[in-house]
DNA sequence: ATAAACTGCGGGGTACACCACACAGTCAAT
DNA sequence: ATTGACTGTGTGGTGTACCCCGCAGTTTAT
């Protein structure tokens, strides 16, 4: 069992971010102290916190990562990964375009001169 | 001289985007009518109106466009416009590497089966 | 003249994912 | 026992780029 500060730093989530996620439902201690309130982590939550870290670095939204949590069995999970994986390089795609567009409007530009 | 609503459908910008270019200082009417209160836009504003909203797309912050703007002979524009076309690289560059990442992390758990 | 359409303005709200801070209780070390 | 470090809670704030709403005055069309 860790204590948050603890916890916090095994996983590199912010003591708010670990408030926040238990907040919002998508990683609660594993168990609170009831005279004060303490909360405490247990192994199962570090591999939660693990890949919460993993899903969040992969561009997924709180409420995205609250589906996959949902699923305890993590059977949709690469589905999920891999629809992820799909948006992603869409996002690079409209990137790529851009800077396309961006490097035209360069070259219009010199062409003036 | 546009009115407001006219202009919007011109440059694509909306209403409240107009008004909120004018509020920061982006994009001022070129004339407002001291009766009523009426906007105008001119066609300086039509020129610039235009750059906005492909600085816009090109991923410029009110911040950086209003760079753009208060130097008014564009002398800097192409530098800026380059110092964008890096950093909309690197951007790219950083979504590549989450998509290797997230495909590693894919291939990882069909392994574990 | 009357109604419909347009205009500016002020103010509030939105999404997102936290961060920051102050307060009070609690724990750990000496 | 005392001091310092730690903890939870509540509340407010952050940044970005607008959007939306309703009011009141104005213009346009008939």
């Amino acid at each position: 069992m860790y204590k948050t500060s603890e916890f916090s730093s095994m996983t590199g989530l912010s003591k708010d971010t670990l408030r926040y996620y238990a907040e919002v439902g998508l990683l609660e201690p594993a168990f609170i102290h009831l005279d004060n309130k303490y909360r405490y982590y247990d192994d199962g939550s570090y591999f939660l916190a693990l890949l919460l870290g993993k899903l969040r670095r992969f561009g997924f939204s709180i409420k995205e990562m609250k589906t996959v949590m949902n699923d305890e069995s993590f059977a949709n999970l690469e589905k999920l990964l891999l629809e992820k994986k799909t948006s992603m390089e869409k996002e690079a795609e409209d990137i790529e375009e851009r800077i396309q567009e961006l490097d035209e409007f360069i070259q219009s530009g010199k062409e003036e001169k």
